[in-house]
DNA sequence: TTGAAAGCGCTAACAT
DNA sequence: ATGTTAGCGCTTTCAA
């Protein structure tokens, strides 16, 4: 592999100069360059980022931590959060914490080995990140997305929780609904923690028993399917079922209709996300629309802020979603 | 930003035996051992990625490229090589070269600047991506997967696209359908090119028409959808429609759907690749299992025995799919 | 405008 | 077992 000593041989010049014209910098003759990008381009030179980073005291580069690489929803965050890094000049390093925050701080102190300028996290776990985002907050902005982590100084955005689950039961109220039920999963994360306070604040208004008909497992298709049929158990089921997210949804529809209810005939299912199954499952759900694209401009805005130094205090900023009506509310 | 230098002094020991502790070397008495975990932990020490790792002359850091982030297909891929990489201490760095072949170029590029020690690559394009493999193979080791690149002396793992083909087929005729049609993309990516090929030259052994029943688009649902609608303005329409993956399948059967035709029962749809969505669909579509964990094995294991040099002639490996047969195919 | 040389933070060879 | 030091490949003073 070329080396910047070879390009300066090659050229007939200093390794300075080389330098000079591949950085770009001004002070070098239209001789000079020439020399060197024709030598540049003969012998495949590329700049080792190792040595240039190390040298410059300056990576340009941001990290991102996401709970599951293999969930579309958070990817939808990384690309724009790639979309904006690549504006700035900046590249991205991916991690996947793989939902476990010993893994999560593993890789947090990876990136910030490899001197990142600042990280983009997804908590996996709003008590396990807290720790860990606090060791790197000592040495680079951070910034978490979708989920936030009480208790802690650092720029959090997300989606308004509140606002979607209350669209979801003023849709349904007024759709005739009474009898609600809430299918959501443990709280763990501040998203599952939100949707459900929202829920059972804001049914009782409606319907004081709603509120206590609430299942909590997780956010999977699979934990639908089962609290689908312990909703059936009831004697007197609900005559609509607000999921937490839409896999959850997906995973409820599946097994009404399994077990011979009308969706939403029968029994009424909303989920949260809005996630592209939403559109495929029959009938498509009823569901509120994340607004990700918002959520990662937003992120990046306030962490290249705070690289430059350019920013106040830290603040927890909250997006408001939409309600997106399909046919599984009827 | 601690440094080792901190780290000496704050021990009371050399910088060496500061080193020599942290990577691990053996010749250090317990007592210095102590002494310096200790420092670190104190000052809250990291080992600075880019100067180690430019001393040592290793990075110990693999490349992917992929066309699609968002593509659940390739992730379930990235997911193995990560995989196999942490079994090899070996980090991953992943990129997007969004189906561009002049961005996978200087994804590429990027990559080898960061002094990665092999690429694994899903070539975006079979013409495109030859050039940027060649000059990167002449630094490091490069493995292609799921798709392969002709005329190019390198590791390419591949699904066996022909079995495939052939497997569905061969189940189609076993079900008394006769009148076939393919719809699939058009020829940029081997996958595309092979699996339209094998079609043709094996329908033709049921039924000769059937082999020149065939619509070229692209890989996604819309264009599935618009198939569909073509196939049905013919006067004497397919009983089985042959997909080239599961997304135009899904696309294919909405329409013939939303058309008023039964699926299965007026027209069979099968597809290739077996994604998630497959179940979800209503019928659950018949289709072809990538063996993606194998593929992905298979195409580390290349790429480290090429990284630790011990490997013979570079060879194209084809994994042998299994057939799925679901509700679609009747 | 150009070149010589210092030094980024670390590891490893060499000396002790 | 430990310390001293050269040097990984580059960028950026500092001089010329």
């Amino acid at each position: 592999m070329a080396k910047i000593r070879d390009v300066a041989r090659e050229a007939g010049v200093s390794i300075a100069s080389v330098s000079r014209v591949l950085t770009g910098a001004r002070r070098v003759s239209d001789d000079t360059k020439a020399a060197v990008l024709t030598a540049a381009e003969k012998l495949g030179y590329r700049t080792n980022y190792l040595a240039s980073a190390l040298r410059r005291q300056a990576t340009r580069t941001l990290g991102m931590v996401i709970p599951r690489i293999a969930n579309p929803y958070f990817i939808a965050l990384v690309q724009t959060i790639e979309e904006s890094a690549q504006a700035q000049g900046y590249e991205l390093l991916l991690c996947d914490s793989a939902d476990d925050a010993d893994i999560e701080k593993r890789r947090m102190r990876a990136l910030l080995s490899r001197q990142v300028e600042g990280i983009i996290l997804i908590p996996c776990d709003e008590k396990g990140s807290a720790e860990t985002v606090r060791e790197a907050l000592r040495e680079v902005p951070v910034v978490s997305l979708d989920r936030s982590i009480r208790g802690i100084a650092m720029d959090q955005v997300c989606v308004d929780n509140r606002a979607g689950i209350v669209a979801i039961i003023d849709h349904l109220a007024g759709k005739a609904h009474r009898r609600l039920a809430f299918v959501g999963a443990q709280q763990t994360v501040s998203t599952a923690r939100e949707r459900l306070e929202a829920y059972r604040e804001y049914v009782r208004e409606w319907d004081l028993p709603s509120a206590d008909r609430v299942l909590l497992g997780e956010f999977t298709v699979e934990w639908g399917e089962q609290a689908a049929d312990r909703i059936l158990a009831d004697g007197l089921p609900p005559d609509a079922v607000v999921c937490g997210n839409d896999l959850i949804a997906a995973g409820v529809i599946r097994t009404l209709r399994a077990r011979g209810l009308d969706v939403p005939g029968d029994i009424a299912v909303t989920g949260f996300d809005d996630i592209e199954l939403c559109r495929f499952i029959e009938p498509a759900i009823t569901t509120v629309h994340q607004p990700l694209r918002d959520i990662g401009t937003e992120g990046a805005r306030r962490l290249f802020a705070r690289i430059e130094g350019t920013s106040g205090p830290a603040a927890r900023v909250r997006i408001r979603p939409s309600l997106v009506v399909r046919a599984s509310s009827g």
